[in-house]
RNA sequence: GGGGGCGUAGCUCAGUUGGUUAGAGCGCUGCCCUGUCACGGCAGAGGCCGCGGGUUCGAGUCCCGUCGCUCCCGCCA
């Protein structure tokens, strides 16, 4: 006999009766009826229960057991009396009669329960992160997101992709997110930084003519937390491809998200191609550049309704400015005055002065509410025929500069389609957003900036894109897209890739557009400049957060819910102590000396 | 760095217009209970009402400050 099992706690089955079981695993729950007592024995395979009663040799022992101590028993499988089997048990046709007993681990008085679902305070629940991993929840979690990391794995290695590792201590980028640092002991003075992605390196490998990349990557940025970015360190699936088009891309990537999500997605549809979707007309139809597309609702722009209109708020600021535009939002099915005051008082809670509204009810076929008696009948019936509106539905608008109101437009999409339950559930809605802008004016600076990816290659002719001058074609830079793509499910941004930059003149044009002198550019990246002239080959990739998709497969709203031991908000492990405090001897092996804000 | 929400027993929460001794459920402790599986019953322990200040005859309740948690903005090539 095995020291400490010879079946885990959710083998034992009817085929199982009369032979002795040894078990080991964690006290679930006790129920002690005084002459009858029972133990849910829980391992990570399942739960057996296990009986005792005064005839039991165990008995007395079996009377002191308490929640989570881990024990292990012998005993008789034996059927359980006719009409008490559990169907909701795998192993609920049979029960141990329990002979012996011994306490393995015994477990003090728990400050949060493992069994029942109760909700815990997080600061608790990370604390003790491991009573909280023997949950179900949490523990189901964690089995699900190895699962589908390794059906990642393993379409990416059927798709041709080979996997690499790349250093974890590397050095500080000057774009991009805060970089994590470690200080060198040898080189006083100077610091290594944590990747905030294997960027420059996939590229590398590329150059270094491997052809198709992948790796289920760590990443380090010290950025402030949100409910679905975790703070410090997070997993993409990082890829990267040569001679490939932006197409090319797409038919790797978009075959592996969408199998997955299929496996793991408990029979939810899934988008089957994936729709193309310009940066653009993201912005103009939904408000955002990461649209849940399961919300039916589409703006449009009803400028031409609103100039010269009695309404003479929106009138007066589209005369005032050529870039002024009026955007409506449709909401079938909201045509009553208390959705529409809902509406508008939510948008005053948004800080918006108000959220101007028509709608339509029988009786008032020609648009109700004090805007369309403004602006008219021909013009309301202009925006109904425009939007396909009629009665019982109403609209919204929203009207500024475009650049300015779609941080409102986007959320107020958002809001009609939620409080109007259009938003269909159980789905999954994938698209790529394209043709995001190469650069974008910094208002702060007064300069050109870099948009998103300092390596992305711009959708420009070479020999036009050079021949730029920085100075004088401000608009027409601000005009370029880059080769650069998102794809987002259900209003989750799940990745963001790139055609690269992959011509050392191009590079350094790039860059001395964004203000970079070639000195910045060779003392930062100058591996990389070597490398683009020395034979690089066009090449491209992605890099899915692993994270959150585990999140979206797993119905989860917080990453934490899918990381074994994620940090808390301010960026602190409350198991681990992390950050801490180091010995001084530490600091000066470092050549550190600490200068701390005052108090 | 900024804004919103929350903070009452170990946990989830209730607590009226400011008014006697602050409650319930779960958990914990003890006792009873031979077929439960969210077992049941009885009894009990457990509270600086986050902290500090103020208004008031009187504050869990109103005001100010502060701390913590959380969500968001900034930030996230």
């Amino acid at each position: 006999m095995h020291r400490y099992r010879n079946h885990t706690c959710g083998d034992l089955r009817e085929s199982h009766i009369g032979q002795t079981a040894r078990l080991s695993g964690w006290v679930h729950r006790v129920r002690d009826h005084g002459g009858v007592l029972f133990i849910d024995l829980r391992d990570h395979y399942g739960l057996t229960q296990v009986v005792a009663d005064p005839d039991s040799p165990a008995f007395k022992e079996a009377e002191k057991l308490h929640s989570e101590w881990v024990i292990r028993v012998d005993g008789k499988v034996r059927k359980r009396p006719e009409g008490t089997e559990n169907k909701e048990l795998p192993t609920g046709m049979v029960e141990v009669f329990v002979s012996e007993i011994e306490v393995l681990g015994p477990a003090a008085e728990l400050p949060m329960p493992v069994f029942g679902d109760q909700e815990y305070p997080e600061d608790i629940r990370l604390k003790y992160r491991f009573l909280d991993l023997r949950r179900e929840r949490l523990h189901n979690n964690i089995i699900k997101r190895g699962q589908i990391i390794d059906s990642i794995r393993r379409r990416m290695k059927d798709g041709g992709f080979f996997e690499f590792q790349t250093p974890i201590l590397t050095a500080s980028s000057p774009e991009g997110a805060r970089d994590y640092l470690v200080p060198s002991r040898i080189h006083p003075g100077k610091f290594y930084a944590l990747p905030q992605a294997p960027q420059q390196f996939k590229q590398l490998i590329m150059m270094s003519g491997f052809d198709r990349y992948f790796q289920i990557a760590a990443c380090f940025r010290d950025e402030d937390a949100r409910a679905d970015r975790s703070p410090g360190e997070f997993y993409q699936l990082d890829i990267e491809m040569s001679f490939v088009t932006q197409q090319d891309v797409f038919d790797a990537v978009e075959p592996v998200l969408r199998g997955v999500f299929e496996e793991f997605g408990g029979g939810m549809p899934v988008t089957q191609k994936f729709p193309l979707i310009p940066y653009a007309d993201a912005l103009k139809l939904y408000g955002t550049d990461k649209p849940d597309l399961r919300n039916p609702i589409k703006m449009q722009n009803v400028t031409s309704a609103f100039a010269g209109s009695g309404f003479k708020i929106f009138a007066g600021m589209i005369a005032a400015d050529p870039k002024v535009e009026v955007w409506a939002i449709p909401a079938p099915k909201g045509g009553n005055r208390a959705f529409c005051d809902r509406m508008n008082s939510w948008a005053q809670g948004e800080g918006q002065p108000g959220l101007g509204y028509i709608f339509w009810r029988e009786g008032e076929e020609s648009g109700a509410g004090p805007l369309a008696k403004n602006i008219g009948p021909e013009r309301t019936k202009q925006i109904a025929d425009q939007l396909g509106l009629g009665v019982g539905d109403a609209v919204f608008f929203v009207a500024g500069k475009p650049k300015d109101f779609v941080k409102f437009a986007g959320p107020a999409r958002t809001k009609v389609g939620q409080e109007l339950d259009l938003i269909a559930k159980g789905k999954f809605e994938f698209c790529w957003i394209v043709d995001f802008p190469m650069f974008e004016w910094n208002e702060e600076d007064k300069k050109v900036d870099f948009s998103h990816n300092p390596f992305s290659m711009p959708n420009m002719g070479t020999e036009e894109f050079l021949a730029l001058d920085a100075a004088a074609d401000q608009d027409k830079l601000l005009a370029i897209n880059a080769i650069q793509y998102d794809i987002v499910c259900n209003g989750t941004e799940l990745s963001s890739g790139a055609i690269r930059n992959h011509r050392p003149d191009v590079m350094k044009k790039a860059f001395a557009i964004a203000g970079y002198g070639e000195d910045v550019l060779e003392a930062k990246f100058g591996g990389m400049l070597r490398a683009l002239s020395l034979g690089a080959p066009p090449h491209g990739g992605i890099a899915p957060g692993i994270d959150r998709i585990v999140m979206l497969l797993c119905g989860e709203e917080n990453l934490r819910e899918v990381v074994l031991f994620p940090m808390n908000q301010r960026a602190e492990d409350l198991l681990m102590g992390a950050p801490s405090d180091v010995t001084p001897k530490q600091l000066k092996e470092l050549h550190i000396r600490l200068n701390l804000p005052q108090k």
